[in-house]
DNA sequence: CAAATCATCCAAAGCGCTGTGAATAGCCCA
DNA sequence: TGGGCTATTCACAGCGCTTTGGATGATTTG
């Protein structure tokens, strides 16, 4: 494999068209086995076995094949492979976009990035289907029964997620990105500690003298949204405050959202002094719901955000703008996908990996109003 | 392939765990040609045509093979199917990572989300290779001697870009979303004016009697960010005013650079009036660094970004926050996929297709602060 | 020095599908 | 009644690779 890999490395570097114009020769028709074989006057057999790093073959013979590969730019066919060795040596993933609003998960990208580096680093091809969440059959039966895939992540787990026991019954290993409360049979899964993040990130708040918090949720079907809220209503109860349904809202985490939200809530009778929201996205809409009527974050209203610490939408560089729950999505990627390729590979391996989100102190969180009062 | 597509999607409704159960019998062990063949006395070739829909099979054994494919699950194993007919009916994506600053390009996840639908209505998988902006190499290297796609979609061009030649030269079929310029060869691809946009949006901002407007634009050997300068500098000139490189900046299109950008250009000598911003993201910075300085948007100082219409970040549901120049990338990426499955298939089909950007008015600009004075 | 061992290499049988070139059977017409 | 059709169906040869189970000499061993 590595013989392959090696030289043809070389003939690829961008900007050196010529280069691989020469090694490609006529364009579209790639080098076979059969005809590299005959080339060097050797078997299919021996050449295999010398470009996969069989022993039985000697090292004068392999250096020679090796060369000659590189030479013709031979590289195996995948499907012919595929179809050999009975692995497909691709991952699937099934992207959901909301079928209500046609929104595609911003956190997708960076995860895609973090698994994907995994991936070619292991030889995997990554396999995406992007379906509605409402109509997932089309995606399930074209990984499961057209058999193009070897293992499947699945994303945005809900409460007791259906396709959960499907992929188990069906047998194609799969890693969940997330987890599915409620969820009967065991399943691998690569999730962030959500509760534990609400629940820190609010009894901050409530340390800095906020009562009324309002929680700025994900859509309420979504796991992640009711571990968020569990660990946002654990909080309030330790300091046996009721939680207030007025105050607790769930939806699609857009900028707009949380900018209508902040703004009528703000607007309304009994105000709250702190927010505590699932996105920086929506975090942005409830900052700019708090400047547009005339308060300062912090001064006048604490926020605190979930931050997935995406590559195109990094929290501050030095000193954070938003006190936030962090947490690499894209880092969930990479684990998620070497948690699936070794369980393809019969590797014995944590089935299980629960990441802590760090708790940063940013530039949007200040003492309530009242305490204000007081001091100043 | 219709008569295998309909009775599955029946089987796998979500939630119907136990008809999937029942569908797939034993698990991972999916039927094949020659099993469901046997099962019926027939021999493979009739079966496989009577699912494939030749017409040289009688109507009445077509549907009794229908009948069993769907009561046994079967679907033709892809990776058999691929050798045999020699299309791999999957296309791939090479998403370039900025090395410099590990960020995924944010308009990425609503491409895909375009083009993916298009690609499942067409039986076609998606295959992403995710690399580094600077070692493509093994990217190119999987996708053309490997030749486990059929067609490939070029993602963030730049300048005079290396892979067009190269991937020319090979003859797999591609489509570049984007374009490049000073490009020698020609290409299929599917782009935004981006041009145009810029030039109007400037013009709109001449218009209104800002002189001192800052260009904050993409990294500069991008090609589309060379496009929307060439717009500005084009708008600058038919009123005869030299454009200032002391008010042009390219550069990752982060919230913290539009955000640093903007609070030292205010601060200083001789600020600006007005902003063009090449994302909403960036636009979001910028506002940021504005409000910050106690200024106020639109009536201090005036901004307009373009507007990727990305479905996590609309600008605004009713009357937008922002103007700007707008064109959804999801439907370039529904344009580029059939693009691209044209061209495979030999239809004789458009192999460039430009598209105009709306220029929208938002609440973001106003006339200069210089008009409001002999106005006001 | 014959027998056993080793190091190399190879022919051939699949993997599961498609597609070509018949074969078979039923039917029509002269 | 036999030749010519049409409508169906089938056997078989690949697609390009891996892998099993030998071959073939060369080398070692008792």
């Amino acid at each position: 494999m590595l013989n392959i890999k090696l030289p043809l490395t070389q003939a690829f570097v961008v900007g050196n068209v010529k280069a691989i114009q020469t090694a490609l020769k006529a364009g579209a028709d790639a080098m076979t086995l059969k005809e590299l074989s005959g080339l060097l006057g050797l078997s299919q057999t021996t050449v295999s076995r010398a470009l996969n790093g069989y022993p039985e073959v000697s090292e004068a013979t392999r250096k020679r094949v090796a060369a000659a590969a590189r030479e013709h730019g031979y590289a195996p066919n995948t499907r012919a492979r595929a179809l050999a060795t009975g692995r497909a040596m691709a991952i699937g993933h099934v992207i959901p976009i909301s079928s209500k609003h046609e929104m595609v998960n911003p956190v997708f990208g960076d995860f895609i990035a973090g698994a994907g580096e995994v991936y070619s680093r292991n030889g995997y091809d990554m396999l995406l289907s992007v379906v509605p969440d409402d109509d997932e059959d089309a995606a399930y039966r074209s990984f499961l029964t057209k058999r193009n895939v070897d293992g499947i992540i699945l994303h945005a787990p809900t409460l007791n997620d259906p396709r959960i026991p499907l992929l188990n019954a069906l047998g194609l290993p799969f890693v969940v990105h997330g987890r599915s409360s409620d969820a009967q049979a065991p399943y691998a899964w690569v999730d962030v500690n959500n509760k534990s993040a609400f629940q820190r990130a609010t009894d901050f708040l409530l340390d800095l003298g906020h009562a009324r918090i309002v929680l700025v949720n994900g859509l309420e079907h979504m796991d992640f949204a009711i571990r968020r809220r569990a660990g946002y209503e654990a909080a309030l109860k330790a300091r046996a405050i009721p939680p207030d349904p007025a105050l607790m809202f769930a939806g699609e985490m857009t900028e707009a959202q949380g900018h209508d939200l902040t703004r009528s809530l703000l607007a309304g009778p009994n105000p709250p002094t702190a927010f505590l929201v699932s996105s920086m996205i929506t975090a942005m809409g409830v900052r700019r719901g708090i400047e547009e009527l005339g308060l300062t974050m912090s001064r006048d209203v604490s926020l605190i955000t979930h931050d997935d610490d995406l590559s195109y939408f990094r929290n501050g560089a030095d000193i954070p703008v938003y006190t936030a729950t962090r947490s690499s999505v894209r880092d969930a990627g990479r684990k998620a996908a070497q948690m699936l390729i070794d369980i393809m590979q019969g590797r014995d391996t944590a089935h299980e990996i629960l990441l802590e989100a760090d708790l940063t102190l940013g530039q949007s969180t200040g003492p309530a109003a009242r305490l204000k009062v007081e001091t100043g």
